[in-house]
DNA sequence: ATAATAATTAAACACTTGCTTAATCGTTGA
DNA sequence: TCAACGATTAAGCAAGTGTTTAATTATTAT
């Protein structure tokens, strides 16, 4: 991923602990070696909320799930330029969210993964009840 | 927000559209009105998987989700510095996804919005669920 | 008061992201 | 074959993000 800013070479002496300004071992307040197992169990998930993270994907995802659209369509739909369209579409593509097929000179786009609606829906449901 | 880069400046030729390399007015495979009203219904949801788009944060909230947590059990847990959890902790009460309550030098925080707990439920069964 | 310590804040900066313009690809029709 | 057009790709850049170090705040104990 991306190497930390490090304005000081690392040093011998904290070979003890990678963070040397954690609580000096004495402070927290349970065993956190099973807080460690639970992590291993969203490892990753962060990758499919990062991808409705935009506006403009979770945008595309919810027309998508409607009906089949032209990347022209969602251009005009979402008042871009295709090339920005297209760049999000690449990314849905890469993650195998939406699917394509070709009609002629225009490229029709659909969504690939009911699931992802779910997503969408729970977070409508999160938004409608305030907070 | 952001303010796109714009090397030359935006022109009065442009009015017509704000898109001069949409398709020329007749490549819309539908009318385009009502999808921008489907739009509205999604409209600010991007922020509520923002704040899940970071592999740290999922982490905290999950974490919390179960028991309440100092910031050093977070930081230890999660083999980070305090800064660094402390940033993330404080974005989170921003949003009013957590709360917290001082004990002593300590700050323990825990959950404060259960709803978000499902939509990390439903993005595991999408992993679970292969593709 | 003073020292110690958990937590927060601030500043810096490497990296990432999304949009823009320009060039190119792919298909259709003259 | 060539022009037109929808879509994609490439390069560049401004803004955003996350982690780091250093300084500061808040609380407890001496």
């Amino acid at each position: 991923m991306r190497e930390p800013a490090r304005r000081t070479a690392p040093d011998e002496n904290v070979r003890r602990s990678r963070n040397n300004d954690i609580c000096d071992g004495f402070c927290p307040s349970r065993e956190t070696a099973p807080l460690k197992d639970k992590i291993l169990e969203v490892a990753g998930l962060s990758e499919v909320f990062r991808v409705l993270s935009d506006e403009t994907r979770t945008k595309i995802v919810y027309l998508l799930s409607h009906q089949e659209l032209c990347v022209c369509d969602l251009a005009e739909a979402l008042e871009m330029n295709l090339p920005a369209i297209s760049h999000h579409l690449r990314l849905l593509k890469a993650l195998r969210l939406v699917k394509y097929r070709r009609s002629g000179k225009m490229v029709f786009y659909s969504l690939d993964d009911q699931h992802i609606v779910n997503l969408i829906r729970e977070a409508r449901q999160h938004l409608a009840e305030g907070r």
